[in-house]
RNA sequence: GUGGUUGUAGCUCAGUUGGUUAGAGCACCAGAUUGUGAUUCUGGGGGUCGUGGGUUCGAGCCCCAUCAUCCACCCCA
């Protein structure tokens, strides 16, 4: 037998980084419910169809699909062949492969709205924290398994959504320490403007995906870009003056008037945008009218997160509004508006900034030392009143040398070691030791528990 | 999907133009030390050199394949 190994792309996760990642998604689940949030769970698996053609080419290209289950029978061979042959054409087959691992959140909570529109209440506030699964090549921050967290509202389309949204945004990360993050903040209607001021709405998705890699390539390359896309020079001057908008919020905001006003489209994105952040409390919103994100069913409201700029990390959470997501599933007039937060990429962000709290990682806090059998039968009866005073504790299971158990109680980060032999026993004590600084104390056997509850909670 | 990088002890790595029985540091175990973490000393266990083929008298080293890794592109979180 080889060695074992995980398949490309995926983590196991050890104790301290399941600690510190359920640290960042309970504290984005709180969040999420505070503002009225209800969560929803989907299986890991949907039928392909669901899946095959909302992500466009690329995405298709990205799901996993599931080999059907019974193909070596023979009644099956016909069935087996035929597909294979759809497969070999770059089809996919149903014949092979009829279900697949979830992609995103996103579609299976739209399949999930439109089964389901004639008994949900409206607006609908849902939360969803899942794996999804992506055949992609890993790289750094990059993952073939990863979790998503996603919080959306759908049948509604008032702007006070988008605020809720920020405002979410602001607690969570306030929360977590990350008090510099930036939301950027544009409208695709005035993308969709800017696209119908240089020729047409048809544009509209060669602009997005040119301009989305303005920060990682530059204006000169992003001119190519378009060029190569079959924009002519004077629509390129044009998206590069609009590119060049800067200043605070109020006077991009003018900017932009006087650039596109005249457009109806540009008119009401502007005027989303300026409600937005005239309500918005915050100063880490920020207008960014270079912001396009990719993804094609957004037509409103578009944010993305950037961690604060003394770390390398591309960003952290992102969303938009979208107005008949649940039409690709035959239920049409279901607008909606959501935010992600990258899991992942925020534990990084925390990790790198140092901005885990200590009681993130905690793990047993007391441990007993194991000074021969009769003592240790005791002191694991003693134990037992200190568990069941919520402190975490364990007894050594065996009786070895003092060093050995002090070494095991330093890798295992405990902060207090009981020693309780056959002197203390006599006197009715116990000696407790803070090991990181070394101080012994001397307490009565009945009092231990309340010794150690206000220790703990003083630390 | 395209191009490149790396893979030797639990960890970090060395290993000469292919040549005896593959090394170091750290970690681990035992003893010096049978109730207080250090240091020091002595001894010890650990490897099918990622995996499978091939070339050769001989392969950790060369060739092919494969798996994993990291990086860039594509795309995306």
């Amino acid at each position: 037998m080889s060695k074992p190994s995980l398949p490309q792309g995926t983590r196991d996760f050890s104790a301290e980084t399941v600690h510190k990642r359920n640290y960042i998604l309970s504290t984005i689940k709180q969040v999420f419910e505070l503002y009225g949030f209800q969560p929803l769970e989907t299986p890991a698996m949907e039928n392909l169809e669901t899946l095959m053609g909302k992500y466009g080419e690329e995405g298709d290209r990205l799901i996993f699909k599931i080999l059907n289950n019974g193909l070596n029978d023979p009644k099956n061979t016909d069935k087996a062949k035929a597909g294979f042959e759809k497969v070999l054409e770059g089809k996919n087959s149903p014949l092979l492969t009829e279900r697949a691992l979830k992609y995103d959140l996103t579609i299976p909570f739209a399949r999930y709205v439109a089964m389901n529109h004639g008994i949900l209440t409206f607006p609908f506030k849902r939360y969803q924290i899942q794996p999804v699964w992506r055949a992609d090549r890993p790289q750094k921050g990059r993952y073939r398994e990863f979790t998503q967290c996603d919080a959306d509202i759908v049948g509604s389309n008032a702007l006070m959504n988008e605020l809720d949204l920020t405002n979410i945004y602001h607690d969570v990360f306030n929360k977590l320490g990350l008090k510099e993050y930036t939301l950027k903040i544009n409208n695709r209607k005035i993308l969709l403007a800017l696209a119908e001021s240089c020729g047409g709405e048809h544009l509209l998705t060669d602009i997005t995906i040119a301009i989305d890699k303005l920060d990682k390539i530059g204006i000169d390359k992003v001119k190519i870009e378009l060029e190569q896309r079959g924009l002519n020079e004077a629509q390129i001057k044009s998206i590069e003056t609009y590119l060049g908008i800067n200043g605070t919020n109020a006077e991009k905001l003018i900017s932009i008037t006087q650039l596109l006003g005249v457009n109806d489209n540009a008119k009401n994105g502007i005027e989303e945008l300026t409600w937005i952040t005239q309500q918005s409390t915050t100063a880490n919103i920020e207008i960014d009218f270079t912001l396009a994100r990719g993804l094609n069913y957004y037509t409103g409201s578009i944010f993305e997160v950037k961690a604060p700029e003394t770390v390398q990390m591309g960003s952290i959470g992102g969303g938009g509004r979208y107005d008949n997501l649940t039409e690709l599933f035959g239920v049409a007039g279901i607008p909606g508006v959501g935010i992600s937060f990258g899991v992942d990429r925020i534990f990084d962000v925390l990790e790198e900034l140092n901005l885990f709290p200590a009681n993130a990682q905690l793990g047993t806090q007391v441990i007993f030392f194991n000074l021969g059998e009769s003592e240790s039968l005791y002191a694991y009866s003693i134990m037992q009143d200190v568990r069941k005073n919520g402190i975490s504790a364990e007894l050594y299971h065996e009786p070895v040398k003092m060093d050995k158990q002090f070494k095991f109680a330093d890798k295992k980060k405990i902060s207090y070691a009981v020693i309780l032999g056959s002197k203390e026993i006599e006197e009715k004590i116990c000696l407790v030791k803070h090991l990181k600084t070394g101080i012994q104390e001397s307490v009565t056997i009945d009092g231990l528990s309340d010794y150690l509850k206000n220790k703990i909670s003083t630390e």
